[in-house]
Parts: structure tokens; C-alpha cells; sequence
DNA sequence: GTCTATATTTTGATAGAC
DNA sequence: GTCTATCAAAATATAGAC
């Protein structure tokens, strides 16, 4: 599978130039948004052309879409595994709390563009993302309905549950470099949070809430 | 303190110019961000001329600034009340939750401008708007210090806590155009959520975390 | 496939009349 | 204080050589 020999001058291989420039569009879309982010800047951070940015993608717009796919797209196939039979609600809440953060971690880029995302209102989606996104939510809905169909969940709206696991888990994903950066300029010390424990953290909530004894209703099962 | 009597033409008041200029200002800043805000698009929907921007806010940084600087700053004004003596460690988390919930609702711009700001490493934040979010955060901080020292709350880092409310808080408030907007191409009901539910679940979610039986220390006290 | 040079559009900002 | 007209600086996108 070797390459012919001695490839002259600049010939890289159009592999290579099309996942240089979609790594550096992910940081750079990340860090500034779409309308911060620069074609020039994307092109300089992969060290390709920017020309190369409209020979592989279309155009910014289209760039940024192939990102945003990505994400949840990988997600979304992720989330298919999940509703393993024999699990419990509770076991089950934990799985698809590791499985976000496991996707937010393994594309750093993750939770800073979702938060954007939200901000704009879906603004840059396509159907495509939508089903993926609604696909995600389906699976918490189900996990949930089991669970209170068991009799181990209070009822709760999904949107609000779902914003309750990925609110805490990209937030502070999304910080860690600011947070590092900060540091040393802070009033009271930040230590280190490893991941697990930020995912012990976020299962403890989310279950801690659908679990709660209800008003009016302490003690009750 | 009535005005001269008959304002000839457009005179209107430059009281009434700044504050329709920085209102829409701040809408346009949360949907859009910074760089996907557009001046011309401020003046237009403040029905305001262009040029008052700059006659009235330096420039659009300076607006932006001065949008930013009124949420944290009255937020960070609204903790300063809190640490009321005779509350339990549960109470004041449950005030300081509520306190951030209401601000995020009296001000519709700051939950997506928030998100934003976090995505962007605060980039845009300058050294009063630090120290205004640091106090929130030491208000924080010396809730859960409170609580861990009367026995009450595991010891947590602050940064984690605090992303796991306003994570949830944020997150869903940012989001409520966007599902008004898409409610009807749903697969699954989504029910309106009533903000003080939103609250209740956020304080039962972070009380819940606070409160938990630490692990290899079930039952413990 | 890659690069240079350039066209085009958008947009933040200001001068100057009223 | 307000408005019109306009400038200058980005920034996206493409033509065309290699």
C-alpha cells in the first residue's frame, strides 16, 4: 500500500490535508464559533491552504456541518448499545451519563460547540442532526419510563433531566482551559477534578433527583 | 421635570435611545454571540439610528461590555444578601440556587450570553466582571464549606457544584425558544416546565449530590 | 491536489450636516 | 442628539497556473 517513491515537493496526500483541516476547524469553531471562526485561521492551524478548505468542503458553512455531524452522529450510534436488558433504571441513567461524557471527552471540541449550539437555537442544524439529537433524547425517555414504571423514578420531563446530565458535564468540560488558565489568579483553590469523579458526580445528581422522596409524598414506596 | 414642551421632530431622549439600543443589544448578543451579532442589525431592531452606538456606547465591545457587566454585576449584588444567619446549609444552597434562577429569568439574554461567554473561555471578560463571578463563587464556596464542616455536605470542589447548577439552570432556560420552536416536530410530548419546577429539580439534584451516602461510607453518620 | 493573486461582500466605524 | 453618506478593513470565496 506504500505510495509511489519520493513524493515531489508538496504532494501530501488529500487524506491527510482533509483531517488536518477538519481537526483545526473543530478547535477553531469550538473556541470562537462559527461566525468567530476564521477561514484563515483554520487554514494556518492545519498548516494547509486555505483553498484546500473549498476543494474538500465546500465552503465554511458546509465545514462546519461536517464537525457538527460528527459529534452527533457518534453519539447517537453510541447511545444504540445502551438499553441493555437486565440493567437497572438506576444502572441504566449511569451508562448513558458515562456514554455523553465519554463522547465529550474523546472530541474535546464537544461540549464548547453543543453549548454554542444551544445558545443559537439550532440556528446551524440540519435534519440530520435533529434525528440524532432526538434519537439521543429517546433513549434517556425510555430509561426514565422504565424506571418510574418500576416504580424507582419520580416522573420528570426529559428535556429537563437531559439538560440536568449535559448542563453539568460540558460546562465543566467546556472550562477546562479557562479554568486552567485562571488558576493561579483565583480567591480559593480549584483542585483538579478527574473525570470519574465529575461523572460520579453528575450520576449522584441526576439519580439523587429522580429518586428523591416526593413532596407530600415522603417515605411513601 | 417635564420637558421643553413640544420636541420638534425625531428628538426623543437620549434616555430612551440608550436603553432601546442596549435591550436589543443584548437580545442580539444572546442569539447571536458577539461576532455573529451584527451592528446594523442592533441599530435596526432597536429602531435607533446606527450612529447612537457610538455616540452613546463607544463601540460594539464597549456595548457588549456593558451588557455583560449588568448581569453579573446585579448578580453578584443578589448574593451578597444570602448568607443570612439561622439558615441550614440546605437553605442557603436552595436561596443560592433560586437567586441564579431568577436572574437568568428577569434577564432572557444572560442564560445563552452565559453559555457563550463559558464557550468561549471568557475571552471577552474583563477584570470586574472576574471579580464579580469569583464572589459569586466564594458565596458558594462558603455554603459548602458550611455544610461540610456541620457534618451535612461530602466535600466537593466548588467549580463542579457550581457547573451543576447553573449547568442545568442555563442549559434549559437558553433552550425554551428553541423548544417552543420545535415542539411540534417532536417524537416524544414535551411538557412546558413551570421555572419553579426547573428550581425544585435543580436544588433536589445538587442537595441530592451534597447529601449522598459517600461511597464505602454507606450509612455512615 | 495545491498554491497565488484577486474579486466581492460584509461590516464596523466616522465625518459632517442639521 | 440624531441622521446620511461614505470609508477602510476584514473576510469569504474563486479563477487559473502549476
Amino acid at each position: 500500500m506504500a505510495r509511489a517513491a519520493a513524493p515531489r515537493k508538496k504532494v501530501r496526500d488529500a487524506e491527510v490535508s482533509r483531517t488536518r483541516l477538519f481537526d483545526a476547524a473543530a478547535e477553531e469553531f469550538a473556541a470562537r464559533g462559527f461566525d468567530g471562526a476564521k477561514v484563515d485561521r483554520i487554514a494556518e492551524r492545519a498548516g494547509v491552504n486555505k483553498a484546500m478548505i473549498y476543494y474538500h468542503f465546500t465552503d465554511k458553512a458546509a465545514l462546519y456541518r461536517a464537525v457538527v455531524g460528527d459529534m452527533f452522529g457518534s453519539t447517537a450510534t453510541a447511545m444504540q448499545a445502551l438499553r441493555a436488558a437486565g440493567a437497572t433504571p438506576e444502572e441504566q441513567i449511569a451508562a448513558f451519563i458515562a456514554v455523553i461524557a465519554r463522547e465529550g471527552q474523546s472530541r474535546p471540541h464537544f461540549p464548547a460547540m453543543w453549548l454554542r449550539e444551544l445558545a443559537d437555537g439550532g440556528r446551524n442544524l440540519g435534519q440530520r442532526n435533529f434525528a440524532d439529537i432526538f434519537g439521543i433524547i429517546s433513549t434517556l425517555d425510555g430509561i426514565l419510563k422504565e424506571g418510574v414504571a418500576a416504580g424507582r423514578f419520580n416522573p420528570m420531563p426529559v428535556f429537563m433531566v437531559q439538560m440536568g446530565i449535559v448542563g453539568p458535564l460540558f460546562m465543566f468540560l467546556a472550562t477546562g482551559p479557562m479554568r486552567e488558565r485562571l488558576k493561579h489568579k483565583l480567591p480559593i483553590p480549584a483542585p483538579d477534578v478527574p473525570p470519574e469523579k465529575l461523572v460520579q458526580y453528575v450520576q449522584s445528581m441526576t439519580i439523587g433527583a429522580l429518586t428523591a422522596a416526593r413532596t407530600g409524598n415522603a417515605g411513601k414506596r
